[in-house]
DNA sequence: GTCTATAATTTGATAGAC
DNA sequence: GTCTATCAAATTATAGAC
């Protein structure tokens, strides 16, 4: 059967706002269907289970964030530019009412998710990470480094954007996230 | 009536676990009393409702967290040694079969918790933080620095473990929460 | 494609016996 | 204190009409 593209949409963007407000486990079919004006039996329709839908969000989440990165060529020249495009990144996430990083939040609860939902939330940190290990191996201060110096700045920096919306979120304190200092990272 | 210390201590234990593995909405009254051997209206007995419970899961937690941590007098004198101490304190957690941190994974559920428990989250946040701003603050490091400084300095520090965890789980790989980089943090 | 209807299970919670 | 029994509601998911 051909499907209905908005009906579709509706269901993928909801899906997504739910989870990172409530987690995987915090919003149902029900949820979905009612929030779009349809009956769950359609949301069913075009995702049979809740782990093809949770790992379509996922997938659909990430690509949407690396599209906004663009190519690690066209990164910044400078890594305070890098950084400050990945935490602009992050902070639209939580700007737009407090929202948790999707990925985030799917990795907090990762002990009791579908395999699939776990892959393509692990697929975000791996992509993630990649971007911004060859951001940062371009510029200047990653040219005196080793590739483990500058890994482990990578994921230092994903780790403490991460972190600091959960915090920002537990504090009900967007500011929070402003105030992090994420310049340290590189400050060696 | 008076109550059975075990299997109170019992609850809250499980309780604990279940929490940090599968997230606040991943598990249920009945998964608690076949896990220790009692049935579902016993756990109601000595928690009325899973918002009482998750309270007070997360009570015990902080309560505990803070008191391994101990006075901030008695933290170590350099920079380095708190943030080592800290480290230690969370990587703990992890390695206790790839655990999050109880509260790290309660912060980032809470669009849909119950008020209180995201209270005590909270309350766990403002606690460690307190510590660590007076530990550093006592620190060589600390004594050239503002206050706006060393609370920056602390709570991305404290931003970086919860994050280095949340990707550790993903990743199914501990070994990432060993090779972030704290120190940048205190690098300047 | 979307609906009604429903199956099968699980959930948080309570009443009352012992 | 712990149990049996039960409730009302919610959950994921499917069958079949239109």
């Amino acid at each position: 059967m051909p499907r209905n593209p908005d009906t579709e949409a509706n269901i993928l963007s909801l899906a997504e706002t739910l989870i990172r407000k409530n987690g995987y486990n915090g919003f149902s079919f029900r949820d979905l269907a009612s929030g779009i004006g349809v009956k769950s039996s359609s949301v069913h329709y075009y995702y049979p289970t809740k782990a093809d839908l949770g790992a379509k969000v996922a997938r659909h989440y990430t690509d949407r964030f690396l599209n906004a990165l663009g190519a690690p060529e066209d990164a910044p020249a400078a890594a305070e530019g890098v950084i400050a495009k990945l935490h602009s990144q992050f902070e639209q996430a939580l700007r737009k009412d407090g929202q948790m990083c999707l990925c985030g939040i799917l990795a907090a609860e990762s002990g009791g998710l579908p395999d699939s939902v776990i892959n393509e939330t692990r697929a975000f940190f791996n992509r993630t990470s990649a971007w911004l290990i060859s951001a940062l191996k371009q510029t200047s201060w990653g040219e005196g480094k080793t590739d483990t110096q500058v890994e482990s700045a990578a994921i230092s920096m994903l780790a403490l954007f991460e972190g600091a919306l959960l915090m920002a979120r537990a504090n009900k304190n967007p500011d929070l996230f402003d105030n992090i200092d994420a310049l340290g990272l590189i400050a060696r």
